[in-house]
DNA sequence: TTGCAAAACAGACAAATGTCTGCTTTACTT
DNA sequence: AAGTAAAGCAGACATTTGTCTGTTTTGCAA
């Protein structure tokens, strides 16, 4: 490969690196070097090894493949990707993903419980989600007062912001009385006898697709 | 490991490698076998194995930690990264990413020029799109009636709606008099003259985040 | 020019990972 | 009880991948 001046080849080691590590496959040394048109692999793992010197990639160390992204890069880290359930999850999620219609990627950071949920109505349309949007849910059995939540009644699924009465604030489900309130003034706050309600999760993400015409 | 019967272990492989693959973090052999509690690397290549033979799971071949969901299960092709801008796109769009805030990981069908930007004010909000949420746009000079639209007027970028008052329907900027119009009855249409306007692409997509609070 | 440092090269070696062969254990059937 | 097929085990071996040592090439400056 031709030589180049310092610091120009090692920004196109990191921009491969990159592009790979975000697509979710890292690459092995020796495909870093044949991407840049290196002849040898120390010329890749010296880059390699400089940028994770500069904090701009870090290493598994003992790893194949085992470089990453740092988790302070701005990009929040790997995109993951999330299930979008037919029906409401009722048990624990690794079963319910017998119906998944397909996988929403996205970065939710941990390696928390989530998944997708398409909404049926439009009782939260003042706080912006419609008839048909998806929403994303981290389950979670208890959640903050004003956080919008997906919520069991009965066998039924509902969305809807999350409200504690005479609880302490932060105590969740079974320290006050709850109350589920739409957003919308054409429909009526549910205040459910707490034994009979479960929460699934918190809506942490809302999504909606605006496809066709041109 | 306890001997189990026919299938049960084999479910329990395929929901280690899904959670894994989903994750983006392709384990080894070995890996799956620690996980599964084998105390012989070959039980766990057997299981993966068949898994590939019963076509749910694929094997790159001569590739470490090489195991991965087919393409028929995730549906909607490869998730493609979204740059989010700063600042809204003058130009072509490779020179716009100088600016570019992080990316969002989606699926836009198509390789078109696609990017995001962060919608300021409320005008749209009975279109669910509210202060801060991200809209997906896919460039393109044109739209027709009825898109929610991205659009120059001098140097500000606006999200409306496009309507074309006495065009033929379909033919977007120039073939009639349009009219950008929020959904928000605190805010007047904008009728703009047609020399001054630039549509700069179509909202295919809209996401919120409800990070904050447990 | 000469010297130096960074970049690149070459090849050997080491560690991680995948694969093979033969064997033992279990669950089930008859 | 005996037979059988699948599950699991053990260890050796092959391939992939990472790392090391030493050398050559290039660009720059004194």
């Amino acid at each position: 490969m031709a030589y180049t001046p310092p610091g120009q080849t090692r920004e196109r080691v990191f921009r491969f690196m990159r592009e790979r590590l975000l697509d979710g496959q890292p690459p092995t040394v020796r495909e870093v070097r044949d991407a840049l048109g290196f002849r040898a692999v120390e010329s890749a793992r010296t880059h390699l090894s400089a940028l994770v010197q500069e904090g701009r990639l870090v290493k598994k160390l003992g790893v194949a493949r085992g470089y990453a992204l740092p988790e302070t890069s701005g990009q929040g880290g790997v995109p993951r990707l999330v299930p979008l359930l037919g029906r409401v999850p009722a048990g624990p999620l690794d079963l319910a993903i017998e119906d998944v219609e397909s996988y929403l990627p996205s970065r939710c950071g941990s390696n928390d419980e989530v998944f997708a949920l398409r909404v049926r109505g439009d009782s939260m349309r003042n706080a912006g989600i419609m008839d048909g949007d998806l929403v994303i849910v981290r389950k979670q059995p208890t959640a903050s007062s004003g956080s919008i939540v997906v919520a069991m009644i009965g066998d039924e699924a509902t969305v809807k912001t999350l409200h504690i009465s005479n609880g302490h604030g932060e105590g969740g489900v079974g320290h006050g009385r709850i109350e589920l309130r739409p957003e919308n003034a054409d429909y009526q706050p549910i205040v459910p006898d707490p034994a009979e309600v479960q929460i699934l999760g918190k809506v942490i993400e809302v999504r909606r697709m605006l496809e066709g015409g041109i």
